[in-house]
DNA sequence: ATGCCTGCGGTTCGCAGA
């Protein structure tokens, strides 16, 4: 059970280099995030050909999150619940795993989120980004008592720690490294969720995003701000998770790049 | 010190992103 996260930054834009990861790394699920499109633009019939269903939580321009499915998935919410919000930032669904040769069917409930940014600090932006991060930690509290496997995979645009950062200091001053911010991401860890490639790595240089400017990638000036969070039980599932950088070297790529784990 | 780049809307520049 192969599940991914990625930033497409525009799903019209990255449609090709969608398509063609899909291909190459036949994920059972994929959390995309910026989709910057609306529902009825998000390019359904592409994606469903290659066996997926399709559930969008699509706005004009802006954000928009989806979920997509080798396996059968009914979204519980559009939007996070209790978080009045006009931005689409927001999907979860519950998915029905089929039984397999040696285990019997099961469920896995999954959100695909992403977190404001939050810059300019201090400003109003900031404390949307902390307000959308506190009512996340409370949704996902009542969640944990269902005691379920559940992943909350998406772009948080936090650094959890200096090592998730090529140079730290740059970012000092950003919303994506602010203290407040990198507590509230802990808060939300210490209910009982594990940060899957952080289980299965220590290594520094673990990235999911380069800017665009000033030549970031080719510098590896990159940040690990793509987070795949499981809760008990399917931290209890994990195999292994990667980073599919290499898509960050293609033509007209995202500045993020998929996040991935495998669970049993 | 600032912008560098990219996408979008809607017109050729402003906003947002991180």
């Amino acid at each position: 059970m192969l599940i991914a996260t990625f930033n497409v930054n525009s799903v019209r834009q990255r449609l090709e280099h969608l398509l063609r990861w899909l291909k190459l790394r036949e994920p059972d699920l994929v959390c995309l995030q910026e989709l910057k499109c609306l529902d009825e633009a998000f390019p359904r019939a592409e994606i469903e050909e290659l066996g997926y269903q399709v559930e969008t939580h699509g706005q004009k321009t802006f954000n928009g999150v989806a979920l997509i499915s080798k396996h059968p998935i009914e979204i519980e919410h559009r939007g996070l619940p209790g978080f009045e919000d006009e931005q689409a930032r927001y999907i979860e669904g519950v998915v029905s795993i089929p039984a397999g040769s040696n285990q019997p069917g099961s469920a896995l409930r999954i959100a695909s989120i992403y977190f404001p940014n939050g810059n300019p600090i201090p400003g109003p932006k900031f404390d949307y980004k902390r307000a959308f991060m506190a009512a996340l930690t409370d949704h996902a509290r009542r969640l944990l008592t269902f005691e379920e496997p559940l992943v909350l995979a998406g772009d948080y645009n936090v650094i959890p720690e200096p090592r998730d950062a090529r140079y730290p200091e740059n970012w000092s001053g950003d919303a994506l490294f602010q203290p407040e911010s990198r507590s509230d991401f802990r808060k939300l860890c210490a209910l009982g969720f594990t940060d899957a490639v952080r289980a299965t790595s220590d290594d520094p240089g673990l990235y999911s995003f380069w800017d665009y400017q000033a030549g970031a990638w080719q510098r590896n000036n990159g940040i690990r701000i793509d987070h795949l969070l499981l809760s008990p039980l399917a931290a209890d599932r994990l195999m292994e998770t990667g980073i599919d950088k290499a898509m960050r070297a293609e033509d007209k790529p995202s500045d993020h790049v998929p996040v991935w784990c495998r669970l049993r």
